[in-house]
DNA sequence: TTCTAATATGTCGCATCCGACATACAGTGA
DNA sequence: TCACTGTATGTCGGATGCGACATATTAGAA
């Protein structure tokens, strides 16, 4: 969202944020909940990249393709302990994160 | 190590290695125990930068003097969720891992 | 030394996360 | 249409991680 569109909501009365603003999160939390979005993001994208089938990837991992299919979509259940098992069994590491960088502007 | 000393030790009938090799880790987990231990680093590097001390880093945490205590030298019992909580309440970053650079040889 | 603050270690009961499994859904080719 | 492959969703019992607390150890100041 630019700075126009911004101040015309607001000037219309309407309070604007992101999600995190909307929930409440402080910034701690906030990063917690974008480093599991990356972290599912890499997964997703290198185990494409090698072709690989959820299924194969869970024999990789010792896992069962359900529990994979949880990491790709950063549930809840799914711990960053297991994000990260899943992007090293893929070969990736810390430069496979934070592929987007947060923009200044809202 | 060097390679002269390597070279001399296997000469010997020695089977030279690091911790991971000794301990039959895979890649995989190495790289997650190494996570574990940079996190833990910069836990404390940071705190004490601030300084703070481990009962309020914990005030911070919503946790106790004890955990952060476990978190800093990266016990077995604390997973990388805590010890990334450990790190963003700090308002460190994935820039402030990996400090240390792997070295060429053993 | 004694007192005190900081850190370390051990244990508890409860909550969360795990793999496993069943099953549903989506896409594709016969 | 049916059959098949890949992915998503929901649930279970057991394992692991949590904050809390007690207590030990360390370090420095009086």
């Amino acid at each position: 969202m630019d700075k126009k569109k911004r101040g015309a909501l607001e000037a219309a009365g309407f309070r604007v944020g992101d999600a995190a603003d909307f929930l409440g999160l402080t910034d701690a939390e906030s990063q917690l909940v974008a480093l599991r979005v990356q972290l599912s993001r890499a997964v997703r994208r290198l185990r494409e990249e090698q072709q690989l089938t959820q299924k194969q990837l869970a024999a990789k991992l010792g896992s069962s393709q359900s529990r994979v299919a949880k990491i790709e979509i950063a549930a809840a259940d799914v711990s960053l302990d297991l994000l990260f098992r899943g992007l090293f069994a893929l070969g990736g590491g810390l430069p496979d994160l934070n592929v987007r960088v947060k923009r200044a502007n809202i």
